[in-house]
DNA sequence: ATAATAACGAGA
DNA sequence: CTCGTTATTATC
């Protein structure tokens, strides 16, 4: 029932009129009247009879194509309950908008393609209905002839030559080959092609005979995965989803998945759903990025969906990236998933020289030089490369994300005393400090006009390219960020600008890589402010050319910080694991699982109190969360995760059957806990 | 939202 | 004790 009430979160029964008969199987939509009014529901399962005494009829369906795959409904399922939330909302996420143009064309081609392939419908007047969907009479397409198509394609074999640097890697690909469940936290080395690694794996298990579903965190990367995909496999074996293409073809791209037409698919986070046959392989690129974690409720993130639908299926599961997620090590220490890793020697041989700065005698003496915009080290590294003629990297904050200040009397932009870097503020309240050296401007007084107060002021990348193309005069500038975010950049000497995560690739790689930003990213409230900041310089620096080829990266922050010290020795593992020993220690998540629920004060109080919450749980807060709401934390050992979601969705279930009109919003896993 | 059902209280 | 009214609960 796709009423999105937590005491209506289960299945109800209805009989199927003679003339809905053929239409109504199992993963189509359909509409019944509900309380008096006619409600959208899914059909989940048609079975002969019900113990409900009086049954409706069911209205109407709504479209013949049965969109919910037997697979994904029990996934979604599943979901639902680890978030505490409804199946309705889950399959919102899981099954995008009908569209039916698209749906018009495609169902056509499906009758061309494959007539009268369904199973006999059964008996007229067969309730419906549907607890956790045994795979229903009626399965949909056609799925055999995908994995006979796959594993007799031409010329697709099993390449387990890039894997080759990594000991773990080629047994990885064999077992994905001959449709074993493979689980693997991989760390890609510094210059790795991810995406044709990528590419290698779901070849591998196309070539198996089974399918794969890959998430990554953006377009850019998507792109880039879609054309190394494209290149193993040739065209038409995967589809792309992502609400990025428009509603029409996101559809149409999920119609095809769910016929079988391609055994891949691709796509950013909604694609973690996508009905895929015999499925053999999950993959997650980048597991760090926050835009995995789905904002809708119940608020998923595409890691865990991904795993537990590995779970389910027995596929195998590809969790990588350069850094790694604490949750990735979970995996790996509790024995889910193997590391796979190069060996020592072949990350130093592959790593560029890396550098830290932090005090800089030099700029102090002359702080008027254009030269001296950056910390001596940083500007004389880039001057190095360019006069080899070889591309800078330059990573600066996201706009916005980091507001610059000025002056409020005269609006000149605040310069940091020493090194007359800009200065930034870290959050609306907090005190200004130098985006370059770090360094904290407590009594800051405006040397135009003496004032002391400051105001807000938008500096990103294209601030940033302006001031850096003046210390490097007749050199070209590209930035690559919000507005735009370049792919890739020629060879030749030029500085790039870019923020996080639009880095473009440089055509051999970077001659040097500037890390600017470490302590706007390491000050940051968070728990995962470390790891965060190790990702996004590890995904800068990956873009360097290797030491021996001339590369070199300068982060400007303290060589004594713990991710710092991951980064100069490219030890994502190393920093991971100390992460996750640390999260044991405070107990703080994933070590142990946590729920929020925020909401207005008394509404708060009122579903705990109702909550009939697992042993040994531990209620912390509150804490004041957006206008006039408090936010609760609840604290439970891992092993009563389970349990700790149902109480919290049974007490949401209580409160709204009760209509209590303050909304409550729970969430299982919160990005960020303060 | 709305109908059924349970709970309650006043008057017989 | 019954009837009528009001809270509660389920909604196929």
């Amino acid at each position: 029932m796709d009423v999105p009430l937590p005491h209506l979160d289960r299945p109800f029964d209805y009989l199927v009129p003679e003339a809905l008969d053929a239409d109504a199987r199992p993963g189509v939509r359909v509409k019944v009247r509900f309380a008096g009014q006619l409600v959208d529901g899914w059909l989940l399962e048609r079975v002969a009879e019900s113990d409900h005494p009086k049954l409706a009829y069911l209205e109407k369906v709504v479209s013949p194509v049965p969109v919910l795959s037997p697979e994904v409904a029990r996934l979604a399922r599943a979901v639902a309950d680890r978030y505490a939330g409804s199946l309705a909302d889950v399959l919102r996420l899981a099954v995008p908008p009908r569209h039916a143009r698209a749906e018009k064309t495609a169902t056509a081609a499906e009758v061309a393609a494959a007539p009268a392939t369904g199973p006999a419908p059964e008996p007229a007047a067969g309730p419906v209905s549907g607890p956790p969907v045994t795979a229903g009479p009626v399965s949909g397409p056609p799925v055999g002839t995908v994995g006979e198509g796959a594993a007799g394609a031409a010329g697709l074999s099993v390449d387990p030559r890039g894997w080759r640097d990594y000991p773990a890697g080629p047994a990885l690909l064999r077992a994905l080959a001959e449709g074993r469940p493979a689980r693997a936290v991989w760390s890609a080395l510094p210059g790795e092609d991810w995406a044709d690694r990528y590419a290698d794996a779901v070849a591998a298990t196309v070539a198996g005979g089974r399918g794969a579903v890959v998430v990554v965190a953006d377009g850019r990367d998507l792109d880039r995965l879609d054309a190394a995909l494209t290149a193993v496999l040739g065209p038409g074996r995967h589809v792309r989803l992502t609400a990025a293409d428009g509603p029409a073809r996101r559809y149409r791209a999920f119609l095809a998945a769910r016929r079988g037409e391609a055994p891949v698919v691709i796509g950013t986070r909604a694609a973690m759903f996508a009905p895929v046959a015999r499925l053999g392989l999950v993959a997650v690129w980048d597991d760090g990025d926050d835009l995995h974690a789905e904002p809708r409720a119940p608020y998923p993130h595409a890691r865990e969906v991904l795993l537990t639908r590995a779970h389910l299926t027995d596929a195998g599961a590809l969790v990588g990236g350069y850094a790694r997620t604490a949750e990735a090590q979970l995996l790996v220490e509790t024995g889910w998933a193997r590391e796979v890793v190069a060996d020592r020697a072949t990350v130093r041989a592959r790593m560029p020289a890396m550098a830290p700065t932090g005090d800089d005698p030099q700029l102090a003496r002359d702080p008027g030089a254009a030269s001296a915009r950056l910390p001596s080290l940083a500007w004389t590294t880039a001057r190095d490369a360019l006069r080899a003629d070889l591309p800078v990297l330059v990573q600066v904050p996201r706009r916005g994300y980091l507001p610059s200040v000025a002056c409020a009397e005269c609006r000149v932009p605040a310069r940091c005393p020493h090194c007359a870097g800009p200065l930034a503020l870290p959050s609306a309240q907090g005190t200004p400090a130098c985006r370059w050296c770090g360094r904290v401007a407590a009594a800051y007084a405006c040397p135009e006009c003496g004032g002391r107060r400051l105001r807000a002021s938008v500096t990103g990348a294209r601030r940033t390219a302006e001031e850096l193309g003046r210390a490097f005069p007749g050199v070209p500038v590209r930035t690559s960020g919000r507005e735009e975010v370049l792919a890739t950049v020629p060879g030749g000497a030029g500085l790039v600008i870019a923020t996080p995560g639009a880095e473009p690739v440089a055509e051999g790689g970077y001659g040097a890589v500037l890390l600017l930003d470490s302590w706007a990213l390491l000050t940051r409230a968070d728990l995962r402010a470390g790891e965060e900041a190790l990702r996004r310089w590890l995904a800068g620096a990956a873009l360097a050319r290797a030491g021996a080829a001339g590369g070199r990266v300068v982060v400007v922050a303290d060589g004594a910080l713990a991710p710092v010290q991951a980064l100069l020795r490219w030890d994502a593992a190393w920093f991971a694991a100390r992460e996750l020993a640390e999260r044991r220690e405070l107990g703080f998540p994933p070590a142990v699982r946590m729920a929020s629920v925020t909401g207005v004060a008394e509404a708060v109080a009122d579903l705990l109190a109702g909550a009939r919450l697992p042993e040994g749980a531990e209620v912390l807060g509150p804490v004041p969360a957006e206008e006039g709401r408090e936010r609760m934390l609840v604290r439970v050992p891992r092993s009563r995760a389970g349990a700790l979601a149902v109480a919290l969705h049974a007490a949401a279930g209580q409160r709204s059957a009760r209509k209590a009109a303050e909304p409550v919003r729970l969430q299982v896993d919160p990005l960020s806990l303060f």
